[in-house]
RNA sequence: GGGUGUGUAGCUCAGGUGGUUAGAGCGUUACGUUGACAUCGUAGAGGUCGCAAGUUCGAGUCUUGCCACUCCCA
């Protein structure tokens, strides 16, 4: 028996672990049946579950569990980032607690330890999947630092640094100055500020009073400067170009240069060029072989290229003021709106510094991964995406893998004394290429970089599947994936790295699929954060409304290209979507309803068992033509629909006449309908809410197979004939209901209804329904109309027939008649809008005539109606 | 500055190829202890579909312009 409540903690976590050790996550390698898979985008270890984890997640294991059920070979393969920064951050935080820094330790230990936390805390993400139903299996989780994977690192490196694709270069990058690493131009983070613009001036020399004047955002830089721009338009200075400017308190010469990049408009129409610390500047200094000052340590404090050592950039930049001003040469400072770069995770401000750095050729590998796009071989889903991929795809930047860490891939190259590089998969390779190289045994020293975590996601797709071992089972079954499904502001970081890194080591690409989400914002559609504190935890909300109702939510909202607002009341709301359909179970369970082997729902005799049969099938069509094509919220809307709206408003209600009645062949059709009925809600909701309906799946009959694995229905015939007479039925009901409402009828009042202008058949199946529409109607009975129309009877249209009811004495006639004029009032309305367009020669000539026949069918029928209205009116008159 | 979206009921949002009286949930109003369910049922109110032109027999849907906002990239 179920108990009286809907208690999803009773069940969701036994559920879970029941699947697990018994394995229906794992594919079935053995068999010839279409290969379905999905990757996860891997969550970092130190992450714990955000409501955009879930609704990343639900999405998944809703395409993962309906293609289980279409008899696919699926996989879903989970597994997590180690996210270099972000973890080294948690550990190193953890450490400063003890008042340990990683240097007191030594990378090795550092190291160790990061694994320590790996192993005791970085498991926490992956429970919490499993909490939220995710079905991956979890036998072949994987971690990008495993041994497998970081094989795969150093197999693809090695090939592309042979290649040619990999390469060393000093150049200007993003330097992260807290964790004192390099980033990529990905992970800098501009923020709008108001800032300062400092006006000052560099005397000239060998001139007394003449000067250049600057403006900058940032006069501590001056002592890296190297030359002074103005644009050779510039009929103001021109006339400087070629003499020499003096750098006030070092008394350094820097050239004045001719360069466009000094908007004679723009502030004094001269700029300072500080090529080792500017992008734009670095660029004027390639221009003119302007040499390259470096004046940052790699803390971000000034070096000893300046006169202010060890002083972060703002005290210096106090200091640096102070002493212009001490020499007469400040002149004003104003506030100026400017952009800043911070680092996504230290939060710091990024240095442009010229540093040793390793680079992909991104540009080159980029080529492939835009024409698979073009060609279709990998499609967006939405596809608008695409414009989005292209955009960056054609602009990209070579890509900057290395990074000053020690949490991470360290990078296969290897040194002789003299610098000469070897790149191999491993010490005792490069050993022997060195000493070959040489002719002699030579000392060899390893790279001590990392690689950005980002390098060993892009092969995620083939990696995680068995590659670099070719002959890998899964690999050969699993790749190219299916779909991968991951939020909008992972494209440039992730897919298009999957894409470059898939098409150059597998020359296919990684998926044939992305489907793209939006964010999960808070109620008032603001961005969630932790700073902002409106953050929702989705374990919180599992545990006041079960995954079913959380995942349910997720599924209804997603509509492509769209982000989704956080609804408490909502998901409160598919809670007791999950009540009703429990208590829908149970109503069956009371009355005996339990699955008839061997039933076809095809040889059903009673109307009503033909109808529900019919929308049940219609419903499952829906569904799986809603997920084929990634419409999730239309989808789990189907589902809702037909469970609340169809199955338990209306055929639960018209069956209780059968099954409280005495014709045991209708009632024993119907139970068992019943039951079937509800086994088809069970499947086609089980993608959406996995819990509840396994939990009634094995509760309320003695099962062959697992719902997990239970067969999808496809390819049905649906005998929408059947479906006709009840429909009109219902919808006789309904017009009773709202007249009655609208009369302000006694609940309780039994009355008697005549129908007139019925069809033979429509009289037919008012006689065989008549027991369900007086039950729904409140009516005593309800038979065809012999004779004319009595004047106190209220009138009321169902589509074609007429529908009176006696009301003396009940009712008030004088709203009667405001009702009915009212009725009448709106099928003027109509109409005057049908001749309207009836009478449009041109409307009738263009339109289809369908679209013809279907304006003259709905005037005619409003004709009609309109003279039983009028002839109600005419009936009531005088009372 | 370049690009991309969005604007529909009080709120949050649906409305693949243009075609009934524009839908849902929540909220709201009235009624209801109808033998699964008050985590419920029945009925109702509530919309100039951002604004203005255009294409079309017909526009929430297509085109153009404008306004407001979101996001991404400089």
């Amino acid at each position: 028996m179920l108990d009286k409540n809907y208690n999803p903690k009773d069940f969701e976590e036994k559920i879970y672990e029941r699947w697990e050790t018994d394995g229906d996550f794992k594919p079935d390698m053995k068999s010839d049946k279409d290969a379905f898979c999905i990757v996860i985008p891997p969550p970092n270890v130190t992450g714990i579950l955000h409501m955009g984890h879930a609704l990343n997640y639900t999405l998944q294991d809703i395409l993962i569990r309906y293609h289980r059920m279409l008899n696919q070979n699926v996989l879903w393969q989970p597994g997590t980032d180690h996210a270099g920064i972000a973890t080294q951050m948690v550990v190193e935080r953890n450490l400063a607690k003890e008042g340990i820094s990683r240097h007191d330790l030594g990378r090795e230990k550092f190291i160790d330890t990061v694994w320590q936390w790996r192993k005791q805390s970085g498991g926490t993400i992956c429970k919490q999947l499993r909490r939220l139903g995710a079905s991956c299996d979890w036998s072949r989780e994987r971690f990008t630092m495993d041994e497998g994977l970081s094989a795969a690192v150093r197999k693809i490196f090695v090939k592309m640094y042979k290649d040619g694709l990999i390469y060393k270069a000093k150049k200007l990058v993003n330097w992260d100055s807290k964790f004192m690493t390099a980033i990529s131009d990905l992970e800098v983070i501009q923020k709008e500020t108001v800032g300062k613009m400092y006006y000052y001036k560099y005397p000239i020399e060998g001139e007394e009073s003449e000067y250049i004047h600057i403006a900058t955002t940032r006069p501590e830089t001056m002592f890296g400067d190297t030359a002074v721009a103005v644009s050779k338009d510039n009929e103001k200075l021109k006339h400087l170009i070629g003499k020499n400017a003096v750098l006030p308190i070092i008394n350094r010469l820097i050239p004045i240069i001719a360069d466009d990049h000094a908007d004679p408009e723009k502030g004094t129409g001269a700029v300072k060029i500080t090529p080792a610390h500017d992008f734009n500047d670095f660029e004027v200094g390639r221009r003119h072989n302007l040499p390259l000052i470096n004046i940052l340590n790699p803390d971000a404090t000034l070096n000893d290229n300046t006169p202010f050592a060890g002083l972060d950039t703002q005290t210096a930049r106090q200091k640096t003021i102070e002493k212009l001003e001490e020499l007469g040469l400040m002149e004003k400072i104003e506030d100026h709106p400017m952009v800043i770069p911070y680092g996504d995770r230290s939060g710091v401000v990024i240095e442009p510094m010229m540093t040793d750095q390793w680079f992909v050729d991104a540009p080159k590998l980029a080529k492939e991964a835009i024409r698979v796009v073009e060609t279709g071989d990998m499609e967006f889903v939405p596809k608008s995406y695409e414009k989005t991929y292209f955009e960056w795809m054609r602009n990209i930047q070579p890509w900057c893998i290395s990074r000053q860490l020690w949490w991470g891939h360290q990078m296969p190259i290897w040194y002789t004394e003299d610098g000469t590089i070897f790149c191999e998969e491993t010490e005792e390779e490069a050993q022997a290429a060195a000493d070959k190289h040489f002719g002699r045994h030579v000392t060899l020293t390893r790279e001590t970089d990392v690689l950005d975590t980002w390098f060993s996601s892009g092969l995620w797709a083939f990696s995680t599947l068995g590659w670099p071992d070719e002959n890998s089972e899964y690999l050969k079954t699993f790749y190219p994936t299916s779909v991968l499904v991951t939020a909008f502001d992972i494209i440039f970081f992730w897919i298009a790295r999957m894409m470059m890194m898939s098409m150059y080591a597998m020359k296919d690409v990684p998926f044939r699929k992305a489907y793209i989400h939006g964010l999960v914002r808070d109620e008032q559609g603001r961005k969630m954060s932790k700073s902002k504190g409106n953050t929702v935890d989705p374990m919180e909300t599992i545990e006041n409304y079960g995954a079913d109702a959380l995942r349910f939510f997720m599924a209804a909202m997603e509509t492509q290209g769209r982000d989704i607002n956080m609804s408490e009341s909502r998901i409160a709301g598919y809670r007791n979507f999950a009540t009703k359909l429990w208590n829908a179970a149970r109503f069956g369970e009371m009355n005996e309803a339990r699955p008839v082997k061997d039933f076809d729902a095809d040889m059903v005799k009673q109307a009503v068992n033909k109808w529900i049969v019919a929308k049940a099938k219609e419903a499952t069509l829906e569904v799986s033509r809603n997920l084929d094509s990634f419409r999730f919220s239309d989808a789990a809307n189907s589902v809702y629909q037909f469970v609340w709206g169809t199955f338990c408003d209306w055929y639960i209600e018209m069956i209780k006449p059968i099954l409280y009645g005495d014709n045991e062949t209708a009632k024993q059709e119907t139970k068992a309908t019943f039951a079937w009925v509800m086994d088809r809600i069970l499947v086609i909701l089980h993608p959406f809410m996995p819990f509840i309906t396994t939990e009634l799946w094995d509760n309320l009959a003695a099962r062959d197979d697992k719902l997990i694995k239970h067969t999808w229905p496809q390819n049905e015939v649906i005998d929408e004939q059947s479906a006709q007479a009840l429909d009109m039925v219902i919808d006789i009901i309904s017009t009773i209901r709202s007249l009655r409402a609208e009369m302000n009828l006694p609940a309780g009042a039994k009355l008697k209804a005549y129908v007139k202008d019925a069809s033979a058949t429509e009289l037919l199946h008012i006689k065989d329904f008549a027991n369900i529409i007086c039950s729904l109607a409140r009516l005593e009975n309800i038979e065809a109309l012999s004779g004319v129309a009595s004047s106190d009877m209220v009138q009321t249209v169902s589509g074609s027939l007429t529908i009176l009811i006696p009301l003396k004495g009940v009712v008030d006639f004088a709203a009667e008649r405001e009702r009915l004029q009212k009725e009448l009032a709106q099928l003027d309305k109509n109409l005057a809008g049908y001749a309207a367009k009836l009478s449009n020669a041109n409307f009738v000539e263009r339109a289809p005539a369908k679209v013809v026949e279907e304006e003259k069918r709905r005037q005619s029928e409003a004709l009609a109606n309109k003279e039983k209205v009028e002839a109600a009116l005419a009936r009531i008159a005088n009372l």
